[in-house]
DNA sequence: TATTGTTATACTCTATAACTATA
DNA sequence: TATAGTTATAGAGTATAACAATA
């Protein structure tokens, strides 16, 4: 263990690095990424949100919401559909709401996993925890 | 809040987004990226070190850390001299020894500011938190 | 004027495969 | 046969700038 392994900056890569290879691992059969999860998942949560209000809460950028709303179009599992001239509404597909049940017992596993491997004294404190590292850096910007 | 807010994974990738731009908006004036300082840092920590050793306590790949090392080389931060035929340990150059010391400034404030932004009944957990999950997620693969 | 979606583009990070030189 | 370092390359992920259409 090196001097790194005191600094929450580093842990907080090594920790979301190995995180996602597992998860990335158990959704290869899917033909999900972890992203389009998250925007599956935002959209069952908010049936109707727009590219940009998606990209706002999932903090990713319009520029790339668009090649990733469209994949997941072009899958077959959301419907973009105007609600004014220039906004695209996103609601999931029949197909598209199968996709999100199959993904959510792969999230809901793999967080439970995850949680049971964290000693008991600990897994209290890991959401609380991850809120007030985020919440936090980001008041620092 | 969405209900992505609950699952430990999706906290764990936007605290790790959040705090990385906080640290690189630090370091931008240092000619530093966060790997050259985790780097830098470990060659302190271990004076001698091996490529192939660094990236494996670093998580990075062989092939990555060639370009790495060639650039903090390059820099006049490290040098890198032979082992034996095959490997080249990598040492502080006196310059290397300054930049380590100006980083180590910038990362142990910045650390101190994300601890000093977290609830204090969360802050002793911050760091055990993040080792649990790490080492979890590692046994999980 | 500001916002939405799009396109093009570039930069970083990460991953694999193939090669050499050496242990 | 296994390991160290290198090179080339490819794929994510993420960033900016510019544009047309619309509010």
């Amino acid at each position: 263990m090196s001097s790194l392994d005191a600094l929450p900056g580093y842990l907080l890569s090594r920790a979301r690095s190995a995180t996602l290879n597992v998860l990335n691992a158990r959704l290869a059969d899917t033909g999900l990424r972890h992203v389009d999860v998250s925007l599956l998942l935002l959209i069952d949560d908010t049936p109707g949100i727009t590219q940009s209000e998606a990209g706002r809460t999932l903090d990713i950028r319009r520029a790339n919401m668009t090649p990733l709303a469209a994949r997941l179009e072009r899958s077959g599992w959301i419907r973009r559909q105007p609600v004014d001239g220039r906004s695209h509404g996103m609601v999931l597909t029949p197909a598209g709401a199968d996709k999100v049940s199959e993904a959510r017992g792969i999230i809901t596993r793999f967080e439970h996993d995850l949680m049971a491997s964290v000693a008991p004294e600990q897994r209290d404190h890991v959401i609380p925890v991850l809120r007030a590292l985020w919440r936090g850096a980001a008041s620092l910007g």
